[in-house]
DNA sequence: TTGAAAGCGCTAACAC
DNA sequence: GTGTTAGCGCTTTCAA
């Protein structure tokens, strides 16, 4: 390992100098400077980072904590905050929460130690108490997809309950009076609002939701399937479907066409997300696009300009509106 | 932040104690140790990793460097080496390459700047002589995902001629005779060991492939989509469709019932890498199953085995074979 | 414009 | 058992 002072050595100057013109500083030089940018050309010499993070306090580094990278979901955010890091020239370290409370806050702190300056925390479960501790601790702490009125200006979030309103008032507008919905059995966070989008807009429209007319079950494919088994065994009556998701929405599908019925002519389906799997169903699915990429740079743009504690937050609220997409698993209302 | 030295002060003991007591050291009084243990509880100590990285020359840190995270296959590839790191209680430093050579490159060198001592790259682009200077100065680096006989034991790869060919002779078996193959334009890499698979089973079985009846696009859906008209247009008849992936068989079976024809009652369709996509279409796909989660998972502690350098590497091959995924998309061939 | 030197927080000899 | 001390590679005063 080539280290500053072999560069001195050879170069025949001072570490000082080195670590000068590393920096850009104007205070060197012509000569020297070429010289010295030379031998470190030459020696393929690279400042190690861990010192450089001791001396300096600062470590352009930046942690992400999601629950688990494999679901396409989270891999999009990864990737919307290594864009981020990447053009902030930042390095990214990340960790999987596995929505545990016990991991979230292991992976936090093995993000701390390593003097991460900013992260973007995807929270689903940690009390608000414990994140607004956190928050307090790390300047440069941001939460996505979580809004919090105490933090609103660390927290960037999606409207879930417009998004669900836009669905549900498209599929009114579409002529629909028969509605069943699909959603999570944990209904804390995004389900919940998106449960009270609907409930508001169907309202408004003077349009009936019973109970019986909505189903709980687990927010992925086989989920979707088993709560339009239930809905039908139950024999509720519905052309239009709202899921909770974008991967119920297509279990939703299969169960839908398995039992005989088409989509969309017979039932619309709308999901939620917009992840590529929703152009993979056939019909393909209409649904609401999350922009999570877009926000998790966005985010992480944030993060680091608030882990400069010299400039002043603005206190500002960071919040995106997801949009229709409108594909082929919705029409009109059958006329019956 | 708290250091060890407050730690020390706090206890009355001197900073050597208390660097023995975090490292489990025997050599410490019981009262002693236990006092220590307490302050640091307290004061919410946590020794500071870059300076512990700086003297130890050791950094419990790994690095992954894929094309880009938002891409299912890479997600589910970063989750699997997020397990083995932390499995292993290992930092995880992560970087996209975009599908370039020279942000590969960066992204190699800011791994190395942070004194990774282990290194998960999966490089379609970089050319065997810069991996190989690569590997002789990275004694952790592993290469996912590409075989290199030089360094046949630092790669985690699958045989993708194998599976290639179960797929094909799996098709044949089921009375096929008349075949027609999507793949990729780029036929380095994975494309062309997978064409070549099925160029060898079907050789063997003594049929026919001509060159019309290969179409070569982009390796997603609507690349998938457009190869099938291709086909179709060009009058090519077949009853069975190999595809070069699962988007691109997503895209056949998209393009193939809107040519109005049946999958697989007309057509049988088979894909390979068996993402989660390819339980969203209908049919559900039938696959070659790619274990990329388990191989990063390997391909990591290998990593980490590796890059202790006290330790004999063993010489050799870790290959890891693809299995078949029944599922809907496939069936016996139609009576002509 | 350049160099000397202090010190970031920690580990690991080496003393006692 | 416990303390003292010399660095790890770097940045940043302070002098010259």
């Amino acid at each position: 390992m080539v280290t500053i002072k072999d560069v001195a050595k050879v170069a025949g100057v001072s570490i000082a100098t080195v670590s000068r013109v590393i920096h850009d500083g104007h205070q060197v030089g012509e000569a020297c400077r070429a010289r010295v940018k030379k031998v470190i050309a030459e020696l393929g010499y690279r400042p190690n980072s861990n010192a450089r993070a001791l001396v300096s306090k600062t470590t352009n580094t930046l942690g992400v904590v999601t629950p688990k990278l494999s679901m396409p979901f989270f891999g999009s955010l990864a990737s919307g905050v290594e864009k981020g890091a990447r053009e902030n020239n930042y390095k990214l370290l990340m960790s999987n929460s596995l929505y545990e409370t016990k991991s979230e806050q292991e992976a936090i702190d093995s993000l701390r130690d390593h003097n991460c300056q900013a992260i973007i925390l995807h929270s689903e479960y940690s009390d608000e108490k414990t994140l607004l501790k956190l928050a307090k601790e790390i300047p440069g702490l941001v939460l996505i997809n979580r809004y919090m009125p105490a933090i609103a200006n660390r927290c960037v979030w999606l409207d879930n309950v417009a998004g669900a309103r836009t669905a549900t008032d498209y599929l009114i507008n579409r002529g629909h009076k028969n509605f069943a919905v699909i959603t999570s059995i944990y209904q804390n966070g995004d389900p919940g609002f998106r449960l009270q989008g609907i409930r508001e807009s169907l309202k408004l429209a003077g349009l009936q939701l019973s109970e019986a007319a909505i189903e709980e079950s687990t927010a992925n494919m086989e989920g979707g399937e088993q709560a339009v088994q239930a809905l039908l065994n139950k024999g509720i009556q519905f052309t239009a479907l709202l899921a909770y998701n974008d991967l119920m929405a297509i279990g939703a599908i299969h169960a839908l066409f398995a039992a005989g019925l088409r989509v969309p002519e017979d039932v619309s389906v709308i999901g939620f997300d917009d992840l590529i799997v929703s152009r993979a169903c056939r019909p393909r699915l209409t649904t609401m696009h999350y922009p999570v990429e877009e926000m998790a740079s966005y985010a992480t743009k944030l993060a680091i300009q608030l882990s400069d504690t010299s400039i002043e937050p603005e206190s500002r609220t960071h919040l995106f509106i997801p949009q229709l997409v409108e594909r082929d698993s919705v029409a009109d209302a059958p006329r019956s």
